[in-house]
DNA sequence: TTTT
DNA sequence: TTTT
């Protein structure tokens, strides 16, 4: 590994939806996350307080994308460190379209859970209910079983409009199988 | 001004182009850039060197996009510290599209360029010859001469498949005027 | 304003104890915390757990040092930028000493509340309570209470190993007044 | 490796002389670099211009150290990623002092040398030349040759008043050997 | 002195 | 499209 230049991403802010997991072929997880972060400010001209919500889309790789599975859920607020990466896809036309993210992998990707446990001490998994920032009990993937039961019926159709899911097919690093964490 | 969350990109990399400056309505400077930054490591199934370079659209506002026109130039070497931040726009079908890029405004934009002055002391400018990484002298801004240059004939034809030029019709954050430096 | 480099510092942590406020003779808030922040390791040789926590002294200025007085309190999360600066000083045997401090001031600082306000909605305050990670209710400066009370009876005695309050006699931003958040 | 919070340092800046560079017992390789940064204003009172220089001491270690031990020297460029970290030790009267430095190590270190190489293609080291923000030719470390020489004649002996070199006895992360760059 |  |  060598870089010529800078290129990272620090965010924090919270997911927008439970993390989406998948798993690559050599058996490494994926995790897929959205995450808001917002500014408030007010107006000049009119006065009135207003705000603007930016989502950014975060992909974890490896242990990461494992503890982002078990311990994430929507409402979570994080400390993400990344880089930025824009892979390119072809829609249901054919056209080229580019998709920008913020890629958390490897010797430099960080993922923090913030805002303390949620749900109790030792207890039970909350349960469908929404984490208020923090993060809760360790439990199956909430995205991947959904995942799962889809593919029992039909694969997914993608429509025309929408972005596919990343294939991931070139990973830039090598090293994703050695991480010691 | 204030902000919920963390939304923060560092980069250091070379420029691709010479920077493209264009002026919104209310007079305030933009910079669009194109900033490379590149990783290399040696496949661990080949055995080979190979390397990864990620293109990173940026655009400056106010103050440093004019820094920016006067002092980049096409191989200059920048840090940057901006934002992210996606833009929803209309291909000529009509379809919505995405662009992600990093904005460089406000109190928590950096731009600093890197590398010392080159092309020697207090001389002529370096006319098209190109930067090795550096800066040079105060000069017009390369691309606005040109732009200007191409709004005489026709205006641009947008190829469907080409991103066109940001509008930047809502700026989110309105002190863009008042920077103090 | 201007800046020839780069000097910045990003912690998340806990405070360690509540903020201690004081005010400048212009007037000016200064708040000081200490951030915790800790790693974890397995001893190759021993094989056991090990850990090592890193306490960093924050200052914060104006408009963020009374936030910070305001709501964070022994064991808050906060999310932290700033730059490194280091004071000299002179110990009581006129020694030259140095502590370097992170300062979040001006535009550049930042200083997030993190994992979200703890103690219910719109209720009582925490009292003495500890916070949890998350921040509390707004309520009067803990410290700014005690210490105007030690200087009902008696300044402050420095023991000659332990480090002075700073003095900030010459803040290097003078536009420390002006910022508009 | 784990760890609870960010603990981050970034820096823009040059080197005030060339790296220092010693070998733990281990073999490692520790480099010690003085960074400086700069922040100009206009004094609103007087109205002049003022600068205000800050100099970062930064250890590098393992190959990173090697690296610039070989490339940088005092007035060379460079982007660096480190944490912080405060270091207790006696003065020769015996009282505790602390040292606060950046520690640039493992995997979440980075050293970016900036500016371009200077010197011409693939000619002769620059001998006792100073860089001009840029990094040169690979060869030995400048003060260790010095250090050895020194080492040959008599210990360093410590006046009362000075920092001792830090003796990194109990380096915080252990996979120090391990690391694949 | 904090957190887990 | 840049740099090394």
């Amino acid at each position: 590994m060598a870089s010529r230049g800078v290129n990272k991403v620090i965010l924090v802010g919270n997911l927008g939806q439970d993390p989406e997991i998948r798993y690559m072929p050599n058996g490494g997880a994926v995790a897929n996350i959205t995450i808001a972060t917002s500014e408030s400010w007010r107006d000049k001209a009119t006065g009135e307080q207003r705000e603007k919500t930016e989502w950014h889309r975060v992909a974890l790789f490896g242990k990461l994308a494992e503890v982002a599975g078990e311990y994430l859920r929507k409402g979570s607020q994080v400390y993400i460190e990344g880089q930025l990466q824009t892979r390119k896809w072809q829609d249901q036309s054919g056209q080229d379209r580019f998709t920008t993210e913020v890629v958390v992998q490897g010797f430099n990707g960080v993922m923090q859970m913030l805002g303390g446990r949620q749900g109790g001490g030792q207890g039970a998994p909350m349960g469908g209910q929404q984490q208020q920032g923090g993060w809760g009990q360790p439990q199956q993937p909430a995205q991947q079983q959904q995942q799962q039961q889809q593919q029992n019926y039909a694969p997914q159709q993608q429509p025309a409009s929408k972005q596919p899911q990343p294939q991931y097919n070139e990973p830039p690093m090598d090293f994703d199988d050695d991480i010691p964490f």
